[in-house]
DNA sequence: CATGAATGAGCTTTCATTCAT
DNA sequence: AATGAATGAAAGCTCATTCAT
């Protein structure tokens, strides 16, 4: 069997065992057996344990944004450019949820390296959205005194709601990854609209 | 020196060594060190590491919970009621970051138990902000068709907004944390207006 | 059983397999069961399998010069000291092969740092030599131009030899510590006499 | 390339890896790679580790005896020969370290059936050098009851006493290899004299 | 002739846990 | 109430060796 074939299945049962034993409990014994391979060979092709972390790591990331930009509808309006390129993300970490535990809860949490490596892939997506949501912002209220903060602040918050609905929603049965978008676009539009609009939320008298 | 004041010291070494370490990497040699006590003395208290975890688990629940409680104003507006809450929230998480660490990422990672654990106290909040949202709703709204689901999945894109402007306030210059939780409350509370008014977004034509 | 004494008895062991199988081949499951003890403990107090050999190289290497301080006769003429030093070196070496294999065979191909403590110990003898083969020449010949690079180039020999020929009499059967000692005497008291008289080897004519 | 032509490069790699590593730190990986082929072919040609090994072992132990027997001055006097050999020896063993590294550390120390491969060239130099002695003692001294175990002990010691002379003329600065050579040859050859007088050291009275 | 692909066995090291005192 | 002494079990990693092609 070709290498290249026999890495990807050692990297899918290693995604599979790190999302679902976390990055210590993996073991390299159960990874390998997982993938039908002796142990050796694991370590043959990818070196040590934090290599195949790292490798996981990337190519995860890599499944994700290229889903995501997969999903976005290109030359529509830019907030059903942002919709659907939520629901892909959604659909994505839902269909793909030792994927999407890898990169939000293992790499994270196990040293600089790895969460390195998850933070580039966030920056272009934060990036990504950033540039939609001034587009929206030009295009439903025409120009307006929007700071640039405010809209990277706003996209900031955004995709952490999301990456933080995308692991309920996956817990939760019954939450479609449409209905999850619908929501925070609800939420995103609402908030959207009253940093336009310079009304921000002021506390009751009582 | 009394046993319950020895468990404490114990347990305070065991949240920061789970919280920093993780709670595979985390070892008994270890937190018994930070503790000043002999191995075997955190055994005869807390048994195993298992539940050393667990009854870390419940005491930062605990602890996150009536941090939230005390800090609401009690009598005022439901708004301001929800406002000083989150305020509570995120200033104890964030005075307090190995505990919720504990709970937010360790716990959740580290079988169903533990888990389980973590999600009875988020059950509590829950149904407390549940409470909040449907008396505002009245005050402000009228009668409305929030569903509980709805407020859990308020709450967890609230945490994940707020993590993700947290960690980026920290990086950008010149945003402060203040800044970034008004930009927030702005945000959950534009949203929930909508949800509760019915007004959803809908997408453009485009 | 008391942390010292177990301590000894795990270097015993080492030695013993170190000496006989070399440091690489040498595993630390046989020495902790050569030892009765099991790996963790043998773990818990050396640390490690290159602090073990470390501790086992600086014992031996006490011991040896310990053995040789003793043999020597205090207050008899210089070629006594040094002839009764050779034979306590010799008998010492001879009744403690391992010891003997660690330091000449062992730590010598391992590494700077490990052939860097042997080296130390090597000094301390041809330093002890040198003064001997001095205070020889003194009182034998009476003062000489013997130039002090002579004699230090004579004793590093001396101690070559010596090493050489201890792993040599080990081997070979019947050859007893006196007998080795009075043979390489008989070379360096040759070789010095030669050396004072300022009779050096020209080769025959033919 | 002919299978004689790729033989000795994988010996050549694999002396010099054994010479500098050790037996057991030597990987057969390693030893490939240096010789430029794969693994398998090592195998083919060369059967296993341990056949490498005595394959390495002979012919450097032939290249030495060549060596040796090459540098004497046939038909010169004893003396010469002995001291032209000596010469050949020192200067091969100089030139050809990790050769000289495997027969003198590394084939004596892993087990009977490498050790006895040396020993076997060591009794031909002996044997070889032993007749030379006899000549000489008979052309200098007449007859003497040299014995055979005499001699392998002369030789065990000279070597001793050359490597420890080397390293020593390595490190302190002004002394000459040759001045070393030199001071060995005195050495030698006076003791050799004592020993074929029957003249023996006696100690002191003191 | 030569190699890419693959593995059984063994190594050093660590850890949660217990017992005798 | 508290600990020094001790271990079974398992983890990450390496290596000599073999096949199918």
């Amino acid at each position: 069997m070709p290498r290249a074939v026999r890495e990807q299945q050692m990297m899918d049962a290693a995604v599979r065992t790190f999302g679902q034993r976390g990055y210590r409990a993996a073991s390299m014994d159960e990874i390998a057996e997982l993938a039908g391979v002796s142990k050796p060979l694991v370590y043959l092709y990818l070196n040590s344990k934090e290599e195949l972390f790292t490798a996981c790591i990337r190519r995860e990331a890599q499944a994700l944004v290229a889903a995501v930009q997969a999903g976005v509808e290109v030359g529509a309006a830019a907030d059903r450019q942002l919709s659907s390129g939520l629901g892909a993300f959604f659909a994505h970490t839902a269909s793909n949820p030792d994927g999407w535990a890898v990169l939000h809860q293992q790499a994270r949490t196990h040293g600089e390296p790895f969460a390195a490596e998850v933070a580039a892939m966030r920056d272009e997506i934060v990036a990504f959205v950033t540039g939609l949501i001034g587009a929206a912002a030009r295009e439903t209220h025409g120009d307006s005194d929007l700071l640039q903060r405010d809209v990277a602040g706003l996209a900031q918050a955004l995709v952490g709601a999301a990456e933080s609905l995308a692991a309920w929603a996956n817990d939760a049965e019954g939450v479609s990854a449409k209905e999850a978008a619908a929501t925070l676009m609800n939420f995103a539009w609402a908030g959207l609209g009253n940093l336009m609009r310079g009304e921000r939320w002021v506390p009751s008298s009582r």
